[in-house]
DNA sequence: ATGAAGTGGGAAAGCGCATTCCCATTGCAT
DNA sequence: ATGCAATGGGAATGCGCTTTCCCACTTCAT
């Protein structure tokens, strides 16, 4: 037995389908209170389910909106992924997931398979990257979504522009203050601190990765301070631990100078996972070494010691990639190019220089 | 400007629709390879992508696979969304997410919108819950899903089987040993353990949640031990604080006896908020209550103290799930009913009674 | 040389719905 | 009473694709 159709439901009533159409999904027009009940009443009885896919045909709008990201299980991510689930849901669209785990190649097949679904709309969070290998993967994926965009789709981004697109009207980006917010934390931290700073970052060429990477440096050095080395690592918290256990090793041969190393982690993930790695060589934070992270992950704002961070709305920021690439486009002027947040510093013990009490 | 059609590449083409449609995606018969040759070019040169609506439409078959979570921001299921777009990939196609914050009600509402999208199968993660007041949604909650499996749907369900669902050979469920797995952690648990033992558990009626607790007063009992008092409370991180500071007043005021409770909670995510608790009263784990978790959610493996857990294979299991729920139907025998994965206890710190060096 | 079997392309009929157009009916003003 | 606009339902078309069926042609065996 399969799925009853709007032309039974029609004969069911004894009216016809396209009446039986006005009635059960929205239409300028409405039918007779009576004729409609009695539509209502045999869709009922039907167990009667539009066909979205043939609705969907029939309006060339899906009520699809397609989600780009590395990992859905990486806390970032998925704090995103709540709110843009969330506006899906305000606006009555569903979410169409796809993961990638951060290679242009795969979102590029991600946005195809999105445009093939005729999705209203893409969000595509996590940095992409401009590493040297990836130029023409990434330049189809700027293609793709030009693309995508000149056959009428929205798309939202969270972090930056997609480099390399050009259509006119069909971004929407989401700008977040990386650089500024880590610049910000820099200064807060070299304020009271006298060690030198390293910085564990993601591979060279992940864009949100630089960005907070350069935000750092500028930071220490309007606060006076020369330049801190980078340990590029993966960018997740496999990356964290490896960074992590080099640092060990060299805070353990001494060459910390006497000070504590302040380590600005350039996410939180990476944090966690280089203070593991601390740990399992016996060493102490904040005693033995400072750390600070980026994102305030949700589900890290537990963890002992507190970490030392700079908290992102990641849910708002989902959000507003979702509701900017919606299709209210007639655009209410071009106020809608752009929508911006902003995160805080949060000071925590991860970074104390008193030493605590416990 | 409109996405080409199959019809534009193949009159470029000089073929017959039929033709191209058998060229650009996989059918039967395989047209001549100097047509087909012509067929990609066109495509190409147009940037043909096929409409998978109107494909859907003609094929009956849509490539979509839809997800019910309570909450994708929860560790918890992210980690098996990720298993399930694993799978999904595998299998050429796409999923669609739905989140319901665990109530009957939205679950339907997904599970009729996956219908109306025509997805292949549904996978169903989260417990339901069997509170009284639910009973009418729960009804129509497994309705909604049989009528989805008779009109050929398959779906495929984490932990138990859809109470009130009937449809014969449609679902396909996970078995997670919830109870025997709570069971064997308190034997092991009351080996070393003299102080009374506290469950934290979610809302009562929460499926899972009352598995564990059952499962876990049965190894107690097992174990000669009395049944331990149930707090119940929210079955996320803020439940699990709120019972955490219950606790916590009652140690301070000495009604653990001398002795350390040790505290079951009932997720992870909830002995997390529970620590948090006590910390935030001046406690200390293990030194002054030891506590337990389940799921060993992969982002807290890295929290202080340790936490003493239950692994379960997360991913896997909602692998299970859509790979056991997926069409290869014409079953190889009935051998696809039910897909089982087991867990592992795992002692940590937390629960360590030995107190720690450190 | 002839027929049967096989090969490969095209025409056409839907898939389930929205929507445009058309037509019958009604209400109103004249 | 007559004409008009407004109202509301139905027929038909098309969205973009798959698939069945048909037909022209080739190839082989006889």
């Amino acid at each position: 037995m399969t799925a009853s159709t709007l032309s039974e439901v029609a004969k069911l009533a004894g009216v016809s389908p396209a009446t039986a159409s006005r009635v059960l999904n929205g239409s300028a027009r409405t039918p007779a209170p009576e004729i409609a009940e009695r539509v209502r009443q045999a869709a009922d009885t039907l167990g009667y389910i539009a066909n979205a896919q043939a609705q969907g045909l029939a309006k060339a709008r899906s009520g699809l909106i397609g989600l780009i990201v590395h990992d859905i299980a990486d806390p970032y991510f998925s704090a995103i992924a709540r709110g843009v689930q969330a506006a899906a849901r305000e606006q009555g669209k569903m979410v169409l997931l796809a993961t990638t785990e951060g290679t242009p190649a795969d979102e590029r097949a991600a946005v195809a398979a999105f445009a093939a679904r005729r999705a209203d709309s893409i969000v595509i969070a996590g940095s992409r990257s401009t590493q040297p290998g990836d130029k023409d993967s990434n330049t189809e994926l700027a293609a793709e979504l030009d693309r995508y965009c000149r056959n009428g789709g929205k798309v939202g981004v969270v972090g930056h522009s997609i480099v390399g697109a050009s259509h006119p009207d069909g971004y929407h980006v989401v700008d977040v203050p990386n650089e500024e917010l880590a610049a910000k934390l820099a200064v807060e931290l070299s304020a009271g601190t006298q060690g030198d700073f390293v910085i564990i970052g993601g591979p060279e060429g992940r864009l949100t990765s630089d960005d907070r990477i350069r935000g750092f440096q500028r930071g220490l050095s309007d606060a006076g301070l020369p330049e801190a080395e980078v340990i590029r690592s993966r960018f997740n918290r496999e990356g964290g631990y490896e960074a992590g256990l080099q640092l060990a090793a060299r805070i353990k041969a001494g060459q910390s100078g006497g000070t504590r190393f302040c380590i600005f982690a350039a996410n939180d993930v990476m944090a966690i996972g280089a203070v593991a790695a601390l740990r399992s060589e016996g060493l102490r934070i904040p005693r033995d070494a400072l750390i600070a992270g980026f994102d305030d992950i949700e589900t890290l704002r537990d963890f002992r010691p507190p970490l030392t961070t700079v908290s992102l709305p990641l849910e708002e920021i989902g959000r507003l990639a979702a509701l900017g690439s919606s299709n209210d486009r007639d655009g209410s002027e071009d106020a809608s190019a752009h929508s911006s947040v902003t995160g805080t510093v949060v000071l925590r013990r991860s970074t104390e220089t008193a030493s605590a009490p416990g």
